[in-house]
DNA sequence: CCATTCACTTGTGAAACGCAAGTGAAATGG
DNA sequence: CCATTTCACTTGCGTTTCACAAGTGAATGG
């Protein structure tokens, strides 16, 4: 299997990230789930980035062996799976706001990022609160 | 060319770091030139991950080409270049650290990274106060 | 039932990667 | 000088990963 990453295998902190999530694809899954609470599979597959189903299906495999998601079937709806956020991927949230606000230096925004940036400016630690206490209210079943 | 990223063209800031320094590479040389002061080809080959010839000549014209890193002729020696970090690579160290934070709190670290990942804890803005000094000590001639 | 939905899997051609070897210009040693 | 070494790449080539399209099987809806 061994998507995304083969690994670098060395000590280095970067590295390691870089081997978790260090794709094209597998932190435009974890935003979606994060900034925009996803959970289905038929969900993430709308990413206006176009991701095709196989890479997708291989990424949730790999963020799912890593400890990043879990996931369940959907009692509702016994065909459907729901994805959810582990503490480990929710921890990431500090790194993409980090990507937002250096992308935000150096190229335009749309409105309604821009008030998304300006939150993680003026109370990131509250967004993260806000973030965490949404999945809290939603566990898996 | 079009190494390290083909774009996905929205305008998420997320996507748009992504294509920049979203592959497996692309940080690994700017950690080395920012974290280790590294500013020569051969001295980024040497890196303990292993990377290509090949792979490094693409990811070092690709930074450049999007501006996060400069190449000038090394004026002591004519067949050597020098790579410096611009300001919109500079200003990936938040990025790096918030990677390097993560890392640390899911996996093990060297008593050598304790100490980087402590210093960036404690005192993240006079760390990055203190590189970017250094470059300004030493500019590309 | 029969069609549709859902979450994938499979197949295939194109692109990217990893390794080894080679190139050309500049410096170095004798 | 001139051969050798250094430096920063480039080229070739086999392997892996990717993107796109189509297909599968179980579960639901009408």
């Amino acid at each position: 299997m061994k998507t995304a990453g083969k690994t670098h295998g060395t000590g280095c902190p970067v590295a390691h990230g870089l081997d978790t999530f260090g794709d094209r694809w597998t932190l435009l899954v974890l935003r979606d789930m994060i900034l925009h609470g996803k959970r289905r599979y038929g969900e993430l597959l709308e990413a206006e980035e176009g991701i095709a189903t196989n890479i997708l299906a291989d990424r949730l495999k790999h963020l799912e062996a890593e400890g990043l998601i879990t996931r369940v079937r959907d009692p509702q709806n016994r065909r459907s799976y729901l994805y959810g956020l582990t503490e480990k991927g929710l921890s990431l949230m500090p790194v993409i706001f980090e990507i937002i606000k250096w992308s935000a230096a150096h190229f335009p925004l749309t409105a309604t990022r821009k008030r998304l940036l300006q939150r993680i400016n003026e109370d990131s630690a509250g967004l993260i609160r806000e973030i965490r206490a949404r999945e809290a209210a939603n566990p898996l079943p």
